[in-house]
DNA sequence: CAAAACTCTGCGGGTTCCCGCAAGCCTAAT
DNA sequence: ATTAGGCTTGCGGGAACCCGCAGAGTTTTG
């Protein structure tokens, strides 16, 4: 395991970015006899199939497929494989979305780019030698409070915030959900709730100012719970889904 | 105008591409004797005031306060300011957002930071020395489309949309943009077809499955016609509105 | 086992939304 | 001047939404 060959896989879309990874790839791995490069999820995953590679430096929120897509494709083939996010965002969209998909026992990290070399290295070295998970500070506290009851989403909730952000109708979150009708509403009371959007004074004469399903959406996006990539994965499943019935 | 001294200020948040304008800067303008450097919109318009700035390259999308509203103020002091903005999208809500601050006349540019360094320099040249206006070919693109008819959005219409987007109740908007309850469902009317979010069938039996409000906010995200900046700058001034009543 | 706690579901009503119909105002074209 | 087309507003109704109340079913707890 220590004299063995280890290539590493950098899949990230931003030109200047990936050469400093490669940089501090090769710097913080000796051992680290090739590196691969990839500019978006599909050539990720096409790379990492034909090199078999097991130790993967992954970008979230790349053009062509975005990083958690390329990742639970990898994963599904080979569930061992090591792979280390590396992100500008800490959105708990993001979070969410790594940690519904890291499989069992794997060995993975989470740092931000804007972290110092120095705990970058560290990262790599822990995940690619020792094996072990990585996850930076700040990206911990969201899943904290994330996962936390305060203010914190339950799955089936959070798929229904997905819904109604898709713009779908009780009536069809229900068919979809194989829910009734009631339970759908309420699902949205506690979501509605715990976003803290009430129609009522939360300030003095604020009447009837919002309509909550859509107020909703926005202060989900606002504190991140929500982003464009979850958007575009949740509208995707939901086409499928209309294909089928 | 040829022998007088010139100087460049950089805004932009990631040091990489901090560092990277920085070498291109110096390449394409021998005649630049000081470059200075800002990691946001704050400090951006704090440096331009102090150093009397009227050469800037921009990013959009900074943590602390972002590019356009960082221009805006920085051209409110001196309109002949010359900006570069330079930006890893060209999502119509940025361009929109540029286009609708830019002052008569001023000379100004929007690159992507996926274009060459020739075209990076080029731009460069054109706008700090000739003093002419340089837009990218995509986000030309992005512009025509964006202010013909053909699924173009009026002003009044955008503004509607922003606000819906922000959960408010149709009585709120009428209130807000002083129309009639009628006069805003109107608009609302010709948002969701230009959007194209109709509730009937567009596929077979597709019933009843959309709300248009919440529809119409995701596809125009969707569309890139609203992005996470513009979302939090209406949400500001919907709060600054909501404190004057 | 029984009590408490939580979830799922139906009912009902008040409100808001979606939108067709139609009448007044304005600008632009014939 | 007359006509056509656009924009604003009112009215009215069917549908969808928001939500309190209350009864079943399931899980947790003592």
């Amino acid at each position: 395991m220590k004299g063995a060959a280890m290539d590493v896989l950098i899949v990230e879309d931003d030109p200047l970015h990936r050469s400093y990874l490669h940089e501090q790839v090769k710097a913080a791995l000796p051992e680290c006899s090739t590196i691969y490069e990839a500019e978006n999820g599909q050539q990720g995953e096409a790379l990492a199939r034909t090199h078999r590679s097991a130790h993967i430096v992954m970008d979230l929120q790349m053009n062509a497929r975005n990083g958690i897509e390329a990742a639970r494709t990898i994963w599904r083939e080979r569930p061992d494989t090591r792979i280390l996010f590396w992100s500008n965002y800490a959105d708990e969209a993001y979070v969410r979305g790594v940690s519904r998909i890291v499989p069992n026992g794997a060995a993975y990290g989470y740092v931000l780019k804007s972290t110092s070399e120095e705990r970058l290295k560290l990262a790599l070295r822990s995940i690619f030698i020792e094996n072990q998970c990585v996850i930076d500070n700040e990206v911990r506290g969201m899943q904290q409070r994330s996962f936390a009851q305060t203010s914190g989403f339950s799955d089936s909730e959070y798929e229904i915030l997905m819904d109604i952000a898709l713009g779908m109708t009780d009536r069809a979150i229900s068919d979809r959900r194989h829910l009734s009708l009631r339970s759908v509403q309420n699902r949205l009371q506690q979501i509605y709730s715990k976003l803290d959007v009430h129609q009522a004074a939360d300030s003095p004469r604020e009447e009837g100012a919002f309509n909550l399903r859509a107020r909703a959406v926005t202060v989900a996006m606002l504190r991140k719970l929500l982003n464009y990539g979850a958007l575009e994965k949740a509208e995707a499943e939901l086409q499928h889904w209309l294909r089928g019935r």
